[in-house]
RNA sequence: GCCCUCGUAGCUCAAUGGAUAGAGCAGUGGCCUUCUAAGCCAAAGGUUGCAGGUUCGAAUCCUGCCGGGGGCACCA
């Protein structure tokens, strides 16, 4: 929000240092004042000293940094906007005449409004494919990281200024799916799924089928026959196939919509088997495959083709040995019909778990061997899975599973009931809306409020605790904003400098209201949604502290204004925060 | 065996190579006649797994070790 005046003292830094005869050319690294209740810019001299040691000037470093620090200080005097500054220990702090720049924050966000924090227009494109559930089966908690951190990603790249291709790639096919119309067709023909629950219901019998299969020694013969009845366009087979995973398909559009979720492009499986196979001969004539059929598989020796002594890549297998396709066949045609699609494509992201960053890490590679040249524009974000207490994996199998469904609807109650509880007067239909908001974003922001790289755990306990660092928290700082505006009868006063001298907590929410645009840009560069997790929450946090030390409605006209602007400032810049990370920001709680 | 990854407060997690390593939860003590207490305030809690190295400066980068998790030819 501050460039320019950055730009203009930084300017006049490296003037300085030129004049000083200090060979350091780079650009300052620039950072906030860390001192609570103070409010500024600062920037190092640690650089620029070990630069002059390094070409051999006899300097101890953090005693030049602090001589630097202090001349350059002395040489751009106080620069226009700026009350103080200072150097100390290597660094020069500059800090903000607060009256005016406090203002301009508070002017700028409220001019910008639910746009506040957008990033001008890059004029690149990313796709980011995520989510990809497979039909046929459930969908549990282990899901909803990747839809939420996929969800999430799209809408924070989107804000900050990419164009964004929102893709889900459906698994239709294959063995499991096969299994399941195997194990449907023999005890289940004709029965049709329930109106609710639909996944869970497709799950069941799917944990079925492998029951089944494991006590049926032809199992593995008639479903390898399913198969090949299936290319063959076999009517029967190919219906059933088409209309059970059809109620997959409609099951996870309910899901998808209750998340707030939305595709702009769908693949499946299924549509890559016929060409996948066909490039699996391609590469084979090319030599690049090696075709062990019927012995052994297709497969691609990497290290070898690329000369490596030491096992790296390993071995590809491309296509079974009884000729049907697996994932890597799919993905070898997918990952070129992407660039197809879009031939403008800056980045090619895929969100899946980390598991399968070997996988990824091969068939980026087969390709690049095949000569593809956009595939360097893919990219693996790879993410921690989500496990239960004492590490222990999810499994359908097993019947260690969380699922979807029940987690939402423990999830809807809790917050229905704490609602009951706090604000009696509510309305039944926005009772109903506040228990949805506050369910669904507090099963939410835990999943993308961690690292990708950090295993998480879920508990119920923990999972249904609206205190402290949740979702709930934010949202509920919107709604105390809110109603003060509401109060004050919802009229915004006229632009104004503040008068008063700014209480700490003022200057901490201001502070942070003007880095939200920075960490949207730095959670898209860097593809973490945990930047606007963290600082929606400190948002909050900054808040509700201003709330409890500053009276707004009560205090004194001038005052009274000034931080009405503010909290008519704050309000869209957490309902913003809330809205990238998928969330609702409801006006009561 | 090879490769990847994680290790920070009792627990769950933060910390563009930079100033005094911060939050939440749990526990302790306070605050509702004042804008919604799903909140706020205070105190307490640390050998950043261990040992070296690089650097003016390391939780962060490198090496080794220890411990947890994951992946390594026809699952996805």
């Amino acid at each position: 929000m501050f460039e320019r005046e950055r730009q203009a003292i930084e300017t006049q830094l490296k003037a300085y240092l030129a004049e000083q005869g200090v060979p350091f050319t780079e650009d300052f690294k620039w950072s906030n004042i860390p001192f609570s209740g103070e409010w500024g810019i600062a920037t190092s001299f640690f650089q620029a000293a070990a630069a002059e040691a390094r070409a051999g000037k006899k300097v101890v470093v953090p005693v030049r940094a602090q001589e630097l620090a202090d001349g350059a200080a002395r040489a751009i005097g106080l620069p226009d906007g700026f009350s103080r500054v200072e150097a100390v220990k290597g660094y020069l702090n500059l800090y903000f005449n607060t009256a005016t720049y406090s203002q301009r924050v508070v002017d700028t966000v409220l001019a910008a409004g639910d746009e506040f924090g957008r990033g001008a227009p890059k004029g690149k494109r990313i796709m980011v494919e995520f989510s990809q559930p497979n039909t046929h089966k459930a969908m549990h908690v282990g899901h909803l990281r990747n839809m939420m951190l996929g969800a999430a990603l799209a809408n924070i790249l989107e804000f900050a200024g990419w164009d964004v291709v929102r893709a889900n790639y459906i698994g239709d096919f294959g063995k499991d799916v096969l299994k399941w119309v195997w194990n449907f067709r023999k005890r289940h023909a004709g029965e049709r799924p329930p109106a609710e629950d639909v996944t869970r219901w497709m799950g069941d019998l799917y944990a079925e089928s492998t029951t089944n299969l494991e006590n049926d020694p032809d199992g593995d013969k008639e479903i390898e026959d399913l198969f090949h009845r299936w290319e063959a366009g076999d009517e029967e087979v190919v219906g059933l196939w088409r209309e059970t995973r059809q109620w997959s398909l409609d099951g996870f559009s309910q899901v998808y919509d209750l998340m707030g979720i939305h595709f702009d492009r769908i693949y499946f499986e299924s549509e890559c088997e016929k060409p996948g196979k066909e490039y699996v001969e391609e590469l084979v004539k090319r030599g690049i495959a090696i075709d062990e059929r019927p012995a052994g598989p297709v497969i691609v020796k990497i290290d070898d083709l690329l000369g490596l002594e030491k096992e790296d890549y390993r071995v590809l297998v491309i296509l079974r040995s009884d000729d049907t396709a697996l994932y890597a066949t799919w993905d070898l045609v997918l990952a070129q019909r992407k660039f197809k699609d879009y031939p403008d494509l800056e980045t090619s992201l895929y969100v899946v778990d980390v598991r399968q960053s070997q996988h990824f890490r091969q068939v980026f590679k087969v390709l690049e061997l095949a000569g593809v040249d956009e595939i360097k524009k893919a990219a693996h974000l790879p993410y921690e899975i989500v496990n239960l207490p004492g590490n222990i994996t999810m499994s359908s199998r097993e019947g260690t599973v969380v699922l979807l469904e029940d987690f939402i609807r423990e999830a809807v109650s809790r917050a229905r009931q704490v609602s009951e509880e706090s604000n009696p007067e509510l309305d039944a239909k926005t009772r109903d809306e506040v228990a949805w908001a506050v369910g669904l974003g507090s099963i939410k922001y835990p999943l993308i409020a961690r690292d990708h790289s950090k295993i998480a755990t879920f508990d119920w306990e923990s999972a249904l605790d609206f205190n402290g660092q949740a979702s709930p928290y934010i949202q509920y700082a919107h709604v105390r904003a809110n109603s003060i505006l509401r109060k004050a009868g919802g009229a915004v006063p006229a632009p104004v400098a503040p008068t008063h001298l700014l209480d700490p907590k003022e200057v901490a929410l201001i502070e942070l209201l003007a880095d939200f645009p920075a960490a949207v840009q730095r959670a898209a560069d860097e593809w973490r949604t945990l930047q606007i997790t963290n600082h929606a929450f400190e948002l909050a946090k900054a808040f509700s502290e201003f709330y409890n030390a500053c009276p707004v409605l009560n205090a004194e006209p001038a005052v009274r204004d000034f931080r009405l602007r503010l909290v008519a400032a704050a309000r869209p810049a957490l309902a913003n925060a809330l809205r990238l990370l998928g969330i609702q920001a409801p006006p009561v709680m």
